[in-house]
DNA sequence: TGACATCGTCAGCTTCTCTGACTAATTTAG
DNA sequence: CTAAATTAGTCAGAGAAGCTGACGATGTCA
């Protein structure tokens, strides 16, 4: 099957697979050792000002019952907090609690340094060209672009 | 968070999973209802002479018990069999079986299909740009690469 | 006002995934 | 050539992740 070309949701999937894995590690190392995959996959789409639970459910592709359980751990672990929604007494926003700020700028400056080792491998001009395909490629991929 | 640029992990996120959801949407549409997403990650590697599960998880950046765990149900269900390695009598491989076999060209249409929608939507020029990119970039990122 | 849609939660269940412990076979060291 | 260390796989137990279905509360619209 992978033996002779590998798809190109493959070749997506290596680069993708190893930056969340690094990212995780440096948080583990950081300290921010009880964050799962599941619960870093949702927090990284949390907006500045906060976002609803079926909004992350969403982008994430989760149901809201998943998602509502991982805020849940999210929450009890101090990264997150759950505040009224001004707009709609239903609903509340998810919003980046203390612990939450901490972890931010280690998750940020890993992604920084792995796009860094890339963007010397690939060179400036190949850099910008991954980049540019990928931006187009969400325009149809991506059903909130 | 994602309000500015959108990392290169994202954007590489975005589309390899909407080429997965298209694959698993059309397995299930033509009868192959009982596969899940976790299961049908391991199955794609599988090689055309078997491969052993140890190697599967590796690849698949899973522990053998849960390797193990999914090649169960697939086998179960007729994806896959188990067969002694001639050249080690700890080890089997992992063999695609009939039903598997069945799947195989269902999912190769849909990859296919979606890499020509892209192939459209960034022109010749772009997706070949694309893929050598993601190809060099393996060349860092893939342990097995 | 009433019908319908949306936001979130509770409950119950399956699948995924891990750690730890174990057997059997292979490889390596002495 | 035996003894120790490594490797392949399984069993057992547990927690996390994910789903469907049902529900109360609020919002929207005719």
């Amino acid at each position: 099957m992978a033996a002779d070309e590998p798809s190109t949701g493959l070749l997506l999937f290596l680069p993708y697979r190893a930056l969340e894995n690094r990212v995780l590690a440096a948080l583990t190392a950081a300290g921010f050792d009880d964050v799962t995959p599941a619960q870093a996959r949702l927090f990284q789409r949390i907006g500045p000002e906060g976002t609803r639970l079926t909004a992350l459910a969403e982008q994430a592709q989760v149901t809201k019952q998943t998602a509502g359980a991982l805020v849940d751990h999210l929450e009890r672990a101090g990264y997150v907090r759950r505040v009224p929604d001004p707009s709609d007494a239903r609903a509340r926003l998810v919003r980046i609690a203390e612990r939450g700020l901490e972890a931010l700028p280690i998750a940020a400056a890993v992604v920084a340094e792995v796009e860094a080792e890339w963007l010397v491998h690939l060179g400036k001009r190949r850099m910008a060209q991954l980049r540019g395909a990928l931006h187009a490629l969400r325009e149809i991929t991506d059903p909130y672009a």
